[in-house]
DNA sequence: CTGAAAGCGCTTACAG
DNA sequence: CTGAAAGCGCTTACAG
């Protein structure tokens, strides 16, 4: 007992052996649940970790065995919903697992920036989880040295990747085909798309299942609206698609680019769906408040990121070893911001 | 160089020494920006590190020196726009300061649970932050041993704190007076407040600085209508305030809230802001792009994650000493959905 | 200005 | 089943 307040040294392993009458050496193999230990033994050590309020250094022991059950996530952003959803997963995931997560922002895609935020999170040890949506994270997937641990939440690879790839993803352009599937289906003569940021391929994995929703239904092409990440430049967007006339229905990349869309038409006195459909990607939580509700296809972000570190984990621990390539289904959710055009009379 | 593209051991202060032609001790000195070394033996080293690839363990340093440059943040949530905004003001003030960022979520606000979290957060080393806005964090924050140095984001304290008690808040209090101003000025009798989860007091700061504006305008109080976090719960909330037409201004809590507000009034046939005035508390991203836009008060949660920061690396380093209380004063963002009460003919 | 020793709290072989 | 040694990559006094 600590009676006067001072504040003490934690309790090491040799305190522990001291406390027990036994060498360090047994209690490093009680912590470890070595099996070789007498039972008795095994217990005055676990009587006196716990009177001492031991805790096992997670620096020494990172130190001394080279492993240290940390994960940090690489992330161009913290803030938008699929990547703090993504986050969310993981920190579940690496949580049950009682590993550490660390965080680090790509705040600029410029290359020495990335390559110094990869160093810095390498140097914090364990395994690296990169999101890479967008060019600063890929650009960090790429610029992670080989002999590193590192798994890529990615977009829908245009073919199937190197089996030496740790990727996860879901499926993006499967999404896309399916929302613009749904809105052709409704009766629009052909289907407008609002961009967000492609990662770096000139086609993003949205961008070409709207496309092949199209083609597929000999639907008029047009070119993607650029529009940024947040709903300023779906506002943007949607002020130019609400002056043409033609334009019946806007399939945009995420529900962020949806709102600002909405605003658009909105603010052009054009209405949603009476005159125009929108529909959006990521199932925000707001969405279905919004009036009107929108449409969107819901994509299980946290579950992406659940299975990034189980991807991770089976690296680090070759144990429990993944499914390399666990894809999660995206779903239509139908709501009010999408219906028939407007009748041709 | 690596010819072979085999995976090397990383390059340790002795492999340095080796290349330069001197101790390690030495290295160690350049490493750390020790004056008294000859510059020429000093660009030796620089020349080895870089060639070397070098870089400092921070295990090692963190073993040797008991300092870890890192900093935790236990939070109840990540991805809600004031947490995840504060987040990450967190990360960016700890990136320039090359310090490393965890987390570590707060799923339950069981006593154990959360005793468990502070434990894995203090085994990581280094400080911790604690965002205190609702029970589990308001825990966690009580729950952190005092030898560990901690920085709390907290609500607007009742009283002022302790000078032993590194805080940081916005301004809670004031915002919800203003923002209840604003809506008395417009002419509504009173105004009715849903409010998000109390941290563990019974009145909250909004709360009271809601109730405060409404004493000093002799308005008449209602009781704070309960509504979680998301926008069900102001949606739940706001089905109830939509069948009493004596209800014509409504502050939340925060955004999400008013946006489940909106669309309950909305499906009650309660026309924003002709009848029923909503503001918000926050000024979350989509909040200016709803319809009708939405009045609320800006408050600056990265700056306060910043300040968290500078607060908790001023007690690590008793270098940079910071102004104990940082407040970020907030701002009140008047749009669409606030105006004056129907005309009571 | 620079080097040799001891130690941070553990683990990993090696003995017995 | 248990102990004594060496080492992980650094820093912190202590010498010179």
């Amino acid at each position: 007992m600590n009676v006067t307040g001072h504040t003490r040294r934690p309790a090491s392993i040799r305190d522990v052996a001291t406390a027990a009458g036994v060498s360090y050496q047994t209690v490093s193999r009680v912590i470890n649940g070595h099996p070789s230990v007498k039972p008795t033994t095994r217990e005055r050590v676990l009587a006196a970790i716990d009177e001492l309020g031991f805790r096992r250094s997670a620096t020494a022991l990172a130190l001394a065995s080279g492993r240290s059950r940390a994960v940090t996530v690489l992330t161009a952003n913290t803030t938008h919903y699929g990547y703090a959803s993504i986050l969310q997963g993981i920190e579940e995931a690496a949580r049950a697992e009682s590993y550490a997560v660390g965080i680090g922002v790509l705040e600029s895609a410029d290359e020495a920036a990335i390559a110094a935020e990869v160093r810095r999170a390498a140097d914090t040890g364990g395994g690296l989880i990169v999101i890479a949506y967008d060019p600063a994270g890929v650009r960090a997937l790429g610029a992670v040295p080989a002999e590193l641990p590192v798994v890529g939440v990615v977009e829908t690879p245009a073919s199937p990747p190197d089996p030496g790839h740790p990727w996860v993803w879901a499926d993006d352009r499967e999404a896309a085909y399916q929302a613009t599937r749904h809105l052709l289906s409704l009766g629009h003569e052909t289907v407008h798309y609002v961009a967000i940021p492609s990662s770096t391929r000139r086609t993003s994995a949205r961008t070409s299942g709207w496309r092949q929703a199209l083609r597929e239904a000999g639907a008029p092409e047009s070119r993607p609206v650029q529009g940024s990440w947040g709903p300023a430049g779906g506002h943007a967007a949607g002020r130019k698609l609400a002056r043409d006339p033609a334009v019946t229905a806007i399939l945009c990349g995420n529900d962020d680019l949806a709102l600002g869309v909405l605003r658009a038409l909105h603010e052009a006195g054009r209405s949603v769906p009476g005159e125009v459909s929108v529909a959006g990607f990521d199932d925000a939580p707001h969405s279905a408040y919004l009036t009107p509700s929108l449409t969107t296809v819901r994509l299980d972000f946290t579950g992406l990121g659940r299975s990034a570190f189980a991807l991770l984990h089976g690296v680090l621990e070759e144990s429990a070893r993944v499914d390399p390539h666990p894809v999660s289904v995206p779903e239509l959710v139908v709501r009010e911001s999408s219906g028939p055009p407007p009748a041709t009379v």
